[in-house]
DNA sequence: CTCGGCAGAATTTTT
DNA sequence: TTCTGCCGAG
């Protein structure tokens, strides 16, 4: 790739087409550097040229998706045909939106400025900032995390008297997030929708919440887009405004935008009407988080007279690889299709279907095989073992300890979302925004100082009947008599200490007010005096927190990126093998890549076999076939005949998706004795003594089939009793009060009550018991 | 107010 | 297994 170019002048005030006549659009085209578009086949030209109109790019995966977009860019600012603040464009992760920056600046040779290159949610909060008043906030309003929202919601939810074993916040932040997705406030929710939710309770809850929102100053994550969208309908200056400056529109990933998304963007794009959007319905695989693949199927409808650009050929895969992702895809049927390709003459090797006892077989198999690899010289970080569900790193990091195989689990629990992280940051919260009363409760009595839920609970009170902060209201109430003393001097230092660093902002670097915030609120203490084995750690990560501030100009600048910005990119160059879930492998490839936990149930997921039907099973499908899409050269694919789910052993039959793997491209292989017949060859020379049979094909696909017959009549069951499970909202009928049903722990019984999946059922030996409706079996 | 113990429930993915 | 919430003792 072109590294860096001969180029002409390039900055802020580049004479742009402020009008943007066509005649000076094309004699500007004509100054994109050749070297730039050269490398390009045919169709990644076109999409790179096709600058004007709605253009859909359907880069199939390992087609040089990154490469068009970024090139795209380039030739925008080195025509002039755009000034830097004239392009916008839109990724799900930081992490792409980082790729797409430097992979810019590369091919300029610098970096470019100004231009609003982002997530959605970090170029909503940029225009959120600037014209907040227009969604009643504040501009210094603070953007909730998943754990405040929780937080906040089950005060909510204990406010409305619900229960809340019954109404889980978690799963009213569902709904409410799933409203804002399709970009609908209160008002907005159908009645029936609303009504039918939690049986009306949501819609009343997210009225709640959207209140107290309001009276924090806060948006949740959601909200950034939604007062977006609010803004510009009430506010058509403002929208006007950011129609004319945005010339070019970019989106990333496209596949992956919900409705609040499509609606900002297209909004957004009306005046130039230059829009580009990137992505693969294929690799669409986020539509419980409110993805709606549904957007890039509609592209041609909703955008009129798009160009609708294929990237088919792949850069990445071997035939082999290629022809299995491609024959497990054709199952889908909800896809706009696509033809991969390659011009490597090398079939490379088949796939490897590798069938085990139970989970430590699968850890073991595949951690010898990564074994093997790395002793023949395969480097550790061209392997990745991609799993389903995070739980199942486990095995694997237990197995690739105790074999010294150096590894990384990519993802997990991120730095921010640490509770020793958010405690620090709610410090520092209130320490520059004293409204901010999540912040107080959440640090209060942490580290404990005996001012315990007693003392909340009469601060809470006063707050209201005063409409003020928590933190002003403490401070009134240490004046009075109405605490106790001890409590009263105890509240009383705590808030002199706010004082007292509130005091230090602009005197002392902020990293170093951090310090003193941590040490002298006896975090630290805390920490130190705690023996567990975690503690070292999260003091180490406190030190990483105040390391990190050190980089922003301002506390505040540090705490937006910090809501939005911040990640775990651990920036280690060690050779390690890759540790992570599908979803998080995206974007990613590897030299060799290990698909284990293919079963049913758990890949596809039980639950969304259960809860979304033919659509998540396509979505579940999507995923192995972004797995699979991830390998340059090999691919393994491993089942568990068994496996031990919390402690619950669990036998397990191979997932549907091995049998729907095209026969040519995959070589079966099983352990001895467990499908068929046994002749000795291994998966890697050995499995510790218990052969592993290569069979032919046939035979191991037919012992899998007739493997699948038999599921297929189990999941007939449970594909009834999901329907059930779903009567009310969907089209099946819902539990019968009073219908006797069997519980695998507690046995049989009668419907006491029912609402959604949750019932209450009267157990002939265990008693009055609330259950989910997905344990129920039928009698 | 704090802590320890116990029971019950449930596990995908992330800005 | 791991988390949460609840209860009772100190």
């Amino acid at each position: 790739m072109a590294e860096s170019l001969p180029l002409p002048r390039l900055s802020e005030s580049a004479p742009g087409n402020m009008d943007g006549t066509d005649s000076v659009r094309a004699l500007a085209r004509t100054a994109v550097p050749p070297a730039l578009i050269e490398p390009l086949n045919p169709s990644q030209r076109e999409a790179v040229e096709a600058t004007e109109g709605p253009v859909l790019v359907l880069a199939g995966a390992g087609t040089g998706k990154t490469r068009v977009l970024t090139t795209r860019l380039a030739c925008l600012l080195l025509s002039g045909m755009a000034r830097p603040n004239e392009i916008l464009a839109a990724t799900f992760t930081n992490k792409a939106a980082r790729e797409m920056r430097e992979r810019v600046a590369r091919l300029l040779g610098r970096p470019v400025e100004g231009w609003w290159v982002g997530t959605f949610h970090a170029l909503a909060a940029r225009i959120l900032r600037a014209h907040a008043e227009a969604a009643g906030l504040r501009s210094d309003f603070t953007i909730l995390d998943a754990d405040d929202q929780i937080r906040l919601l089950k005060q909510l939810i204990e406010a409305r008297r619900l229960d809340e074993k019954r109404w889980p916040a978690r799963a009213m932040a569902a709904v409410i997030q799933r409203w804002k997705d399709r970009g609908l406030t209160p008002d907005r929710v159908s009645a029936a929708e609303g009504a039918n939710a939690a049986d009306g309770r949501a819609l009343e809850i997210y009225v709640d919440y959207q209140e107290r929102l309001k009276a924090l100053n806060a948006a949740d994550f959601g909200d950034l887009l939604l007062h977006n969208l609010e803004i510009f309908r009430t506010a058509p200056a403002v929208l006007e405004r950011y129609q004319r400056q945005f010339r070019y529109l970019l989106v990333d990933e496209y596949q992956d935008s919900n409705v609040a998304q499509y609606l900002w963007l297209r909004l957004l794009v009306q005046r130039h009407n230059n829009l580009c959007c990137v992505g693969d319905d294929d690799q669409s695989i986020y539509s419980w988080r409110g993805a709606e693949v549904g957007n890039i199927l509609r592209f041609e409808i909703d955008f009129p007279g798009a160009k609708v650009v294929r990237l088919e050929r792949n850069y990445r895969s071997t035939p082999h690889i290629l022809a299995a992702a491609s024959g497990l895809i054709a199952h889908n049927r909800d896809r706009l299709g696509k033809t991969l390709w390659t011009e490597s003459k090398e079939e490379g090797e088949k796939i490897r279907v590798i069938g085990v006892w139970d989970g430590e077989a699968e850890a073991r198999a595949v951690c010898e095989e990564i074994e093997s690899l790395h002793g023949r010289g395969h480097a550790l970080n061209d392997i990745a073992i991609l799993v389903r569900a995070s739980f199942q790193t486990r095995e694997f990091e237990e197995r690739l300890v105790s074999l010294a195989i150096p590894y990384r689990v990519v993802g997990g629990v991120r730095f921010y979302e640490r509770a020793e992280i958010r405690d620090g940051i709610a410090y520092l919260r209130l320490v520059a925004q004293p409204a901010d009363d999540l912040a107080f409760e959440r640090i209060v009595n942490v580290p404990r100082r005996g001012l315990g839920p007693a003392t909340l609970q009469t601060i809470h009170l006063s707050a209201r009947n005063e409409g003020r902060a928590l933190l002003d209201s403490a401070r009134r109430l240490v004046a009075t008599d109405e605490l106790k003393p001890k409590v009263r001097s105890t509240l009383a230092a705590l808030i002199r200490d706010f004082d007292r660093w509130r005091g230090l902002i602009g005197a002392i670097s902020h990293g170093e007010l951090a310090g003193q915030v941590l040490e002298e609120s006896g975090y630290v203490a805390m920490l130190r005096a705690d023996r567990s084995p975690e503690a070292p750690g999260r003091l180490e990560n406190l030190k990483e927190l105040v390391a990190a501030m050190e980089e922003f100009g301002s506390l505040a600048a540090f705490l937006e990126h910090i809501a939005l910005v911040m990640d775990n990119d651990t920036s280690d160059t060690e050779d390690k093998v890759s540790l992570m879930t599908l979803h998080g492998a995206k974007g990613l490839e590897f030299v060799t890549v290990f698909l284990p936990g293919w079963e049913e149930g758990l890949f596809p997921h039980q639950r969304a076999l259960d809860e979304g039907g033919e659509a998540a099973l396509e979505e579940e499908r999507r995923l192995a076939y972004v797995g699979l899409t991830r390998a340059r050269k090999r691919a393994y694919v491993t089942f568990a005949a068994n496996r031990r789910i919390y402690n619950q052993w669990q036998s397990a039959l191979a997932s549907r998706f091995i049998g729907e793997l095209p026969e040519d491209h995959v070589a079966f292989a099983a352990e001895t004795g467990l499908y068929g017949r046994a002749d000795g060859g291994a998966f890697a020379g050995r499995a510790r003594g218990r052969g592993l049979a290569e069979e032919g094909v046939a035979d191991g696909m037919s012992a899998l089939r007739a493997h699948r017959g038999a599921r297929m009549q189990d999941a007939g069951l449970r594909a009834r009793s999901a329907q059930r499970r779903f009567g009310a909202a969907d089209s099946a009928r819902s539990f019968a009060i009073g219908e006797r049903v069997f519980h695998p722990k507690f046995g049989y019984g009668r419907i006491r009550s029912a609402d959604d999946d949750r019932l209450e059922i009267e157990f002939e030996k265990a008693g009055l018991k609330r259950v989910l409706a997905g344990f129920i079996e039928t009698p």
